[in-house]
DNA sequence: CGGTCGGTTGAGAAGTTTCAACGCCTGTGG
DNA sequence: CCACAGGCGTTGAAACTTCTCAACCGACCG
């Protein structure tokens, strides 16, 4: 274990390597309260199906995702299933400073998560006036990309929310994307999520996204290589197909 | 009417009451900061079709609204309009603490809100650590209402999320609701909100809108005093109707 | 080898969009 | 004071998209 971390340099939790967020946040604790922090730290794997935190559960850890895809799901009274949002590399779940969790954390794809007492995490980030800052922004953040969200759901076709949805993620494997919209590039994405889960995501049915996926395909748009594994073959068409409601801003 | 924690009394600004969260920060606040902010409160008067930030700028003021409702739009380059979100009596807007608006904030009603300099606001809030600390916790609300509407617009029936959005409204109106949804009650919401807003907001274009409100009044849930008057006739059925995706939870 | 899981495809039903037209109300100018 | 225009909600009808149910297929597994 790293004894003296200091700023931008790698942090690692029983072989993991802290990233983005956290990393960032540990970087701006001052060295006593992350010295004590640093111990709290735990890595756990999943697999698809694995429920983090139950709906309506008080969780009692916090967590950032270091691989792979979580979701926040919802399963109403007619064993209707939405997914409000994917948590992905980097992002935190949990409820930080909030009560009980209004849905469920669940896992979509293999991956891990780094996991720390909330209340411990909550009484360290209170005592240094940047982390609670740093929070706040990450908190922001997530705001911005609920909305985003609003907005990619409130176009009525699927075709369009299914492209917005590669596009996202996209930019979320590759962050500087910037200026490079118009270049011929091919981006890959090995996305292990089944298409249900997408499609709940999307709103819509499993049927209803295979035409979709077919269809981006037949434009050009992608390509298919397995179910898991779409090449991004014209980005251009792909946000004109999204409805050009994205921008491909960086974080 | 909400209790408050500390100093109870109610603060009123060019003859407007300032309530629910703006109430509570100031109370929050220390004296010498509060009196320090006070007087940087201004009331402003709004009109429908008013925007108050523009799409991409940097505002420079931050408000809350005391009346009426505002919106978070965007419109696209194919002159499509969304409307990501409302901004109802009590709410903030203007991206404290955080870069450019993604969005146009516009007045869809008649309204008002109390304005104060974006950056002045966040200094005097920086200063205490109680009030940095509400104001997490607001975004966290926000947070949550938007990842509610997200699975609102998850649901593909327009009905559907019509009826939560009137399950929304109404407990914007009245936040004493829990227990009673199956008492017979009867609800009136008074929203002056164009249909076309209401639409975009839904995702959906006015006429399929106005074939949900009406279907909604045939099945009883409602009753349609006027386009801008509603009675929530039958509230246990609205929720039936909404797929029970929402808890009558208090705020 | 048979079963299950996940993705795809087909076909008819259901829901939505789109375009066009109508009616009501309001404000304006003759 | 009336006529008329414009805004807004509503309604109708056809084109389109999506949903739903059913079947099929390939991969994986016991």
């Amino acid at each position: 274990m790293n004894e003296h971390p200091k700023s931008g340099q790698p942090v690692e939790i029983e072989g993991v390597v802290a990233q983005g967020k956290l990393q960032r946040l540990l970087d701006v604790l001052p060295e006593d309260l992350r010295s004590e922090m640093m111990p709290l730290w735990q890595s756990i794997r999943f697999s698809p199906g694995d429920v983090l935190i139950e709906d309506g559960e008080v969780a009692d850890r916090i967590g950032f995702v270091t691989d792979g895809f979580l979701a926040m799901s919802k399963t109403l009274q007619d064993r209707h299933r939405h997914i409000i949002g994917l948590i992905t590399p980097s992002d935190m779940f949990g409820r930080a400073f909030n009560g009980p969790s209004g849905y469920r954390i669940e896992a979509l794809s293999d991956g891990a998560v780094l996991t720390c007492d909330r209340q411990k995490f909550e009484a360290i980030i209170a005592r240094s006036h940047e982390a609670e800052r740093l929070f706040l922004l990450s908190i922001l953040d997530e705001l911005d990309a609920a909305r985003e969200w609003v907005m990619v759901l409130g176009s009525s076709k699927v075709v369009e929310r299914l492209a917005s949805l590669l596009i996202i993620l996209s930019r979320h494997k590759y962050r500087t994307l910037e200026g490079t919209a118009h270049a011929p590039i091919q981006l890959n994405l090995h996305i292990h999520i089944k298409r249900v889960d997408i499609a709940h995501l999307l709103g819509t049915s499993p049927e209803s996204l295979s035409r979709a996926f077919h269809q981006l395909e037949r434009t050009g748009a992608i390509r298919i290589v397995t179910p898991y594994d779409v090449e991004l073959a014209n980005l251009e068409r792909l946000i004109e197909i999204s409805g050009n409601s994205l921008e491909m801003r960086d974080e």
